[in-house]
DNA sequence: TCGATCGGATAAACCGCTTTACTAAAGCGG
DNA sequence: CCGCTTTAGTAAAGCGGTTTATCCGATCGA
């Protein structure tokens, strides 16, 4: 009753267990009479090869893992992980590759990796001392690593974080603001400071802050989802120093912010400019529709997606240059309320 | 120089296989000090049980492959297949499994269905006749059918199409359209009619549109991405006999349709009501808000994954009660141009 | 003192497939 | 008719674990 196997074919049929196999990965290794029998045969009884035992056998699964540091229940909230995933796919389709979800099982990444059975991992915004990093490279499977630093065993695929939001501040510079928040993306692990994407833009946006002078600015951790923005925005200062400009490090805090300012009956742009970062679809169908810096997200999983492949036939791959961003102007910036009236007072 | 195996780790402990598997799985069965040498000589080697091997034996991989009949790179293009994994990925991450996303292999769904290493599927939007149905109870594996009919062999977890999308058309008669187009949702894979829930929507549209004695109605089929809503906007019939509402199978159809009604210069929704389908987070956010069906997309991906569980435990399941869908009235419908003006005329 | 019991460890079978020799039969030129 | 190469197919050795049945020595009750 149970599970029909490649012996039973064999008996069936009258040949060897090897013949079986044969007759699926080396059909001219069979004559054509026995290779239309065992086919035959093994389409009666309805056989599949059992894909644990061919890929012990044969050393390769045919699936990538991507290792994901969150929960998956909230990190597919993020749309974020949806434009990733269809760069991905696009290269697994081509090389019939299938993905697997790796997230922390039981808690533990590490823990998780090691029960994948997968060809080649392809991780998500680990920081440079993950202990999972240490495991990847210990059990030696190539890995790509996304929205990370460089490590000097697989290869990182980035976007131009700090330039991406350097251009942000500094369009909000230019428009007049002084005062300026930065909503910070959290860790994704247990980690104590900041992801290395976080780090690398709000280095950018301090660049721009300092080079005019402007105070230093207001900064809240937020989550990536719209609620996390919301609540962002109760954390801004309410008073004399309250911010005219929002730099988010995420559309999805921006968006959620957004709603709360304007829920709190503030007036975007005119009350408030918010900027976010990465230029997810819905940016565009906000209202008012979101300043933001695109980053090209499928593009990076296609790029990650073509290392890893490379690097499982073998071949070894350098860390490609960082894919390039830029400040998409929509309608949440403005200059601010202020400096409306007193027109033309500065530069 | 490759991978180190239990055979390693024994030698090195100076003990047998059996002991290191213990030491693993069965940790009571070893004495104290065996136990801690064996797991320091492991962690010293860096050993890590093969996956492939460890399934194989075990005849389990703890992995759950959810079947999706499109390819990748547009499924992720919509936001319902994250929103279902928030569900699954729940129930996953309490039972520690890890999800295969398998996607038709070389065009083929069955050939995939084969290689997935897999303890249980959960399949999405198949059509009962689909050949990839029959693969799944040959080979035995437990699986849950996601907005399909029932299957003898499996159960379904779906939700009151029919009653959501009534209530939808029922919506615009009582503002008092006539003239109302569909926006059928695109068969998943080469088949004839339409996929099952496309059709039980339908059958809910024409329920309601029937009993008020409406005219027939234009429909066009789109894909679930805004561009192909666009598209549809332009089948639309455009003189005498226009719509004057469109009730979308997608909300992502009914965003896309929206921006290109406005590119076109009509006015959303004075001159053109829309109703979408699946009350995405996004249709919340669209100018104006989206007035849409909701259906409980996360619940749909918990219940299916719980469901499926039941079985991989061999418990015997039934197909589930659907679940509810409401209409959400948001901005995007109103009365018709024409009746507005001669205001009071009906009812 | 002796058989019974029991904790601790092991040998060997098994999971289901691939693949590397290896053999038997057939084909071939001389 | 004979040695030599193909052709067609097979036996057996992995792949790397888990698990069952067994063994060994020490403790224990009588």
């Amino acid at each position: 009753m149970s599970r029909v196997n490649i012996a039973d074919v064999a008996s069936a049929a009258g040949v060897s267990k090897t013949a079986v196999s044969f007759a699926f990965n080396n059909p001219e290794k069979l004559g054509q009479a026995t290779l239309e029998r065992v086919l035959g045969v093994a389409h009666e009884l309805g056989y599949a090869p059992h894909p644990a035992a061919r890929a012990l056998s044969m050393r390769r699964s045919g699936t990538i893992g991507v290792l994901i540091p969150q929960r998956l229940s909230t990190v597919f909230a993020n749309p974020f992980l949806s434009e990733l995933m269809q760069g991905l796919g696009e290269l697994c389709e081509e090389h019939d590759l299938t993905i697997l979800l790796v997230p922390p099982l039981d808690g533990s990444l590490e823990g998780a990796i090691r029960q994948a059975s997968v060809d080649g991992f392809i991780s998500l915004g680990l920081s440079p001392d993950d202990r999972a990093l240490e495991m990847l490279d210990r059990i030696g499977i190539p890995a790509v690593l996304v929205d990370s630093d460089a490590s000097p065993n697989h290869p990182a695929v980035n976007v131009d974080d700090a330039g991406g939001a350097e251009a942000a501040a500094q369009h909000v510079l230019d428009l007049g603001h002084r005062e300026v928040a930065i909503i910070v993306l959290p860790p994704t692990r247990a980690q104590v400071g900041h992801t290395p994407a976080a780090s690398r833009r709000l280095a950018g946006y301090r660049a721009a802050l300092d080079r005019a002078g402007a105070p230093e600015p207001f900064t809240v951790t937020a989550g990536v989802t719209m609620a996390a923005g919301a609540r962002a925005f109760d954390a801004l200062p309410k008073g004399r120093r309250r911010p005219t400009a929002v730099l988010a490090m995420s559309d999805m805090a921006a968006i959620g912010l957004m709603a709360a300012a304007r829920t709190a009956g503030l007036k975007i742009p005119d009350d408030l400019s918010i900027v976010g970062y990465d230029d997810l679809p819905m940016a565009a169908w906000t209202n008012p529709a979101l300043t933001t810096v695109r980053q090209p997200i499928v593009e990076k999983g296609r790029l990650a997606a073509r290392l890893l492949i490379q690097r499982m036939k073998g071949r070894t791959v350098e860390s490609p240059a960082p894919l390039g961003t830029s400040l998409v102007v929509r309608g949440s910036t403005s200059r601010p309320f202020e400096s409306k009236e007193v027109s033309g007072r500065s530069s």
